[in-house]
DNA sequence: TTGTTTCCATGATCTAGGTCCATAAATTTG
DNA sequence: CAAATTTATGGACCTAGATCATGGAAACAA
């Protein structure tokens, strides 16, 4: 594709990026969901300024690992990451999936080091929010605060849920409830919410909801007996919302 | 004993109680551990102003029910707490337990509803913050706002090592991280690590860990054959921290 | 193109821990 | 205080899902 000798394409390609990627706050597709909601545009612009954009990512490329120093909260602006924690005998968890408009890293205030791996599911890209920055900027931006604080209590609550399934709820349930939740952030982010990519690996899946990834591949088989959803390799398409719902328990 | 007919006693223990409740951040023993933590005394003193004390729950008392309009953020004074979540068909979760100088309530703020029920474990007591204006004295005081993000980044890390625990440890493993944790916990308050009460029943302990509570008495019984622990009720003293925290996995 | 590796699906077996049951201890109630 | 209820323990059995094993299909490298 380099060798083409028609230019034009890979130029406008580039120039989509580039646009793409230095496109500021309140030009972003994102904004809705994101950090600056609410604010005012002074207060956006001088949130503008402190954020680094254009940050690329390949798959299996890491964000950040554990213990590495904190400096900064990341956003998913294109593509999907996901986040694992290690037991000391090397079992692992996988602890989130992050789609463009969540945040990673959050629970690495605390301590000042990040607490997980963060690893690029595809090629991806984040804006980058360097912490200190960030509170210097909310001294004077109370709404700013909040919408951190906001958004900490909602990746909570979410944690408090995946406790709930990873407990409580039989395979089956598991893997419906995996489906729908990632549904509805596909579709709060203006994606199909019955179309769409399982960007991460079975084995990920299995991992992240406490199963063997022979039970998922199973499970996934069942429903697609059962007309639940149709899937091809990586892409699922979701035929029957409403029974999917009643599998949730 | 209200017609004991020597009336002391009851005079000194109100007036303790009325002691501890009424006490200053600036003087409570858990202002290590707490909110205030790092606040210039007149930025305490305005703090002190807008804290609801002295508010006493009974055992099995609810501090508030899922759906409730969040108001306030809740600071265990004295006592235990647990919060659970349901799903839809009666099963639940109990989502945490919480001790002396731990925040309740922190995965409400984004929904402005609680999203859990939260009942006393045992005679407790609690400080009450109330949101709007934790948040209206956070405007000018940016110590505050850390404190509270680190609050929710800590509780966040938590239940992610949680989700460890849920979805890769096996049953011994998961009674073994648990004691361990309550014991941290305990000594981070100044209390025994090694000696303490389980002031949560078996049931809440087994629902907890995601097992079922003839599991747990087992195990227990099995931790007890091996000397790593003594049981006597709800009374436990550990033995062997050593050998314990190797089971962890 | 052909290894080489990773990923996914499915069948056959095994087991940790759940479920069910009975009893005993502790706590609450009247 | 006894009666009633809740909570804890332990045995017997069973099942959901793990583990093991195999083959095929993509993805990747040389």
């Amino acid at each position: 594709m380099a060798q083409s000798n028609n230019v034009t394409p890979l130029f406008n390609d580039l120039a989509k990026i580039q646009r793409d990627h230095n496109i500021a706050c309140q030009d972003c597709s994102l904004y809705r969901l994101c950090l600056p909601l609410g604010l005012h545009s002074d207060d956006l612009a001088q949130l503008d300024q402190i954020i680094k954009r254009s940050q690329s990512y390949k798959r299996r490329q890491s964000l950040f690992t554990v213990d590495n120093k904190f400096t900064s909260l990341y956003v998913v602006r294109s593509g999907s990451f996901k986040t694992m924690i290690s037991a000391s005998n090397g079992r692992d968890q996988v602890t989130g999936f992050y789609f463009p408009g969540e945040f990673i890293g959050l629970d690495a205030i605390h301590q000042q080091t990040y607490q997980s791996n963060a690893k690029a599911l595809e090629s991806s890209s984040v804006c980058e929010l360097p912490f200190e920055n960030l509170q210097e900027l909310g001294k004077d931006m109370p709404k700013l605060q909040v919408q951190l604080l906001t958004r900490l209590s909602k990746e909570l609550a979410g944690d408090k849920s995946l406790m709930l399934l990873l407990g409580k709820k039989t395979a089956g349930e598991k893997l419906a409830t995996f489906l729908l939740s990632l549904s509805k952030r596909f579709q709060d982010r203006g994606f199909s919410s019955t179309e769409f990519q399982l960007t991460m690996s079975r084995t990920d899946i299995a991992n992240h909801l406490g199963l063997a990834v022979e039970t998922v591949s199973r499970i996934l088989s069942r429903f697609q007996e059962d007309d639940l959803i149709v899937i091809t390799g990586k892409a699922i398409s979701l035929q029957n919302i409403g029974k999917l719902k009643a599998l949730c328990g």
